[in-house]
RNA sequence: GUGGGUGUAGCUCAGUUGGUGGUAGCACCUGGUUGUGGCCCAGGAGGUCGUGGGUUCAAGUCCCAUCACUCACCCCA
């Protein structure tokens, strides 16, 4: 009996790592161009922690998280209570008034695996804390818009306002109004959740619940003045930083702690996970958890569905390099070439060696297979002579390089990586 | 938690009315003269046909159950 991944869990292999790797390379840059700092939080938190931040009634506390019960703990459903708890526990406000930080990571949600949906799944996060100013709203989503821009992602950006605890429970009460009269032609979903969370009514997908809801109250007619002077001034920086997006009075958070502007990167090509990232402001929920008042805003994008995207529109995988190869011929030729391969590597090189006595031919398909640069061959010919030979794999020309003078030869001859990273970055030339 | 679809080689899949598992493709290994890659050719290795029952002389094929995967609902990134 094998054994197997877990359903909802995923292997992430060769062949495809090179493609997370680009997309959190891709990531790391536009955070540093824009004065972000990253932070790594623990995958377990005490449960309470989750219950108080994401709410109670919530489907992801209710009934999604990974929870030791025994224990009181929980392996985090997302990434916003995590990174709070730390800025926090660590006084992160009194060092620097307004923290801009990222994160990525593993988040856990026992729901029923489909596409782009995973129980184990990954989030990049991002959180701006210590500040109301809509400006860093409209930063944070040209920052998000950025990113799946430069990913080659396609996506429209949908935007709306959720108020705050002034005025959204008057919309509350005038969306209940509406709903009541007309709560027959509401699909069951929606009866229920009139009473949980009224707001989701709002983005059932029902059609005829959405034909129901066009004409129910819109959330931007309510906002008391100064939040809807908050609306007006994020909206006028989008159009400053020139990010295309679209109002949806429609749109409404699963999760308890948002106020003001919320906001989802949408995209059409992921069926029912439309959603590729979404955030929004949560000025209340610092002092929620035990921290300083200060407000905040942020926002997750899910890694897998950017995958998804990137290989439906190309199957443009990998191609990592290797510099040498270095093949040797024969027990005493290997004999040299197993701590030279060594010593190579302590140089910086990028360097392959097969240990299996093969044959040259059979090494010089395996050099090729891994897209080696350069072979060098040792064989007996070379061990009488006191050299070893060096094949061009690309121009085909071979040379002959004194055994004695070898890796200072060799490190002359192939310059090592000239960005000095990950050879998956390097592709692109 | 609720529905639908699918389970044959590492991957993508053939498999006729039940009659010994494929000459299929990709990948892998070894060869195609003595020590040289990509292309081509030849050979090789690799499978408890998801699992457990049942019907039958005979089941990959039919029936039941179960598990897994998958899509959708729900929820969300």
């Amino acid at each position: 009996m094998k054994i197997k991944a877990l359903n909802g869990f995923k292997d992430i292999v060769p062949g495809e790592v090179e493609l997370w790797q680009k997309v959190e390379a891709t990531a790391r840059d536009i955070f540093a161009r824009f004065n972000f700092n990253e932070i790594r939080m623990p995958i377990l938190e005490k449960t309470e922690l989750f219950a108080r931040s994401i709410g109670e009634a919530t489907d992801i506390v209710e009934k999604e998280m990974y929870t030791f019960a025994d224990k009181q703990i929980t392996m985090r459903p997302e990434a916003t209570a995590s990174l709070l708890r730390a800025y926090i526990q660590h006084g992160l406000h009194v060092q620097k008034p307004i923290q801009r930080l990222f994160t990525i990571g593993p988040m856990f949600r026992h729901e029923r695996p489909q596409k782009g949906r995973l129980r184990q799944f990954h989030q990049l996060d991002v959180e701006v804390l210590g500040t109301p100013n809509p400006r860093v709203d409209a930063e944070l989503m040209a920052m998000g818009a950025m990113i799946l821009e430069e990913l080659g992602i396609t996506v429209s950006l949908e935007m709306n306002s959720l108020g705050c605890p002034i005025c959204r429970p008057v919309f509350r009460e005038a969306l209940l109004n509406f709903i009541d009269d007309r709560k027959d032609a509401l699909c069951e979903d929606c009866a229920r959740r009139s009473k949980t969370n009224p707001l989701r009514v709002l983005d059932c997908k029902n059609p005829t619940c959405r034909k129901q809801v066009e004409e129910a109250p819109s959330i931007q007619e309510h906002l008391c003045s100064e939040c809807d002077e908050h609306f007006n001034a994020v909206q006028g920086g989008l159009t400053q930083l020139n990010v295309q997006y679209s109002l949806n009075k429609f749109m409404v958070r699963g999760l308890d702690y948002y106020t003001r502007t919320t906001f989802e990167f949408i995209t059409k090509d992921l069926g029912a996970q439309a959603a590729v990232g979404a955030g929004g402001r949560y000025d209340g929920l610092v002092a929620k958890l035990g921290g300083p008042k200060v407000p905040g805003i942020g926002f997750a994008m899910g890694l897998e569905r950017i995958i998804l995207l990137l290989q439906q529109q190309e199957e443009s995988a990998d191609n990592t390099q290797i510099d040498i190869f270095v093949a040797g011929l024969g027990e005493k030729a290997s004999e040299l070439a197993f701590p030279l391969a060594h010593k190579l590597r302590g140089e910086g090189l990028f360097t392959a060696m097969d240990h299996e006595a093969r044959s040259l031919k059979s090494q010089m398909k395996q050099a090729n297979k891994v897209n080696a640069r350069y072979v060098l061959i040792i064989g007996d010919n070379e061990l009488e002579k006191g050299t070893a030979v060096l094949r061009n794999m690309e121009s085909q020309e071979q040379q002959e390089i004194a055994i004695t003078s070898l890796s200072t030869e060799l490190l002359s001859i192939i310059l090592p990586h000239s960005t000095g990273g990950n050879p998956a970055q390097t592709h692109d030339n």
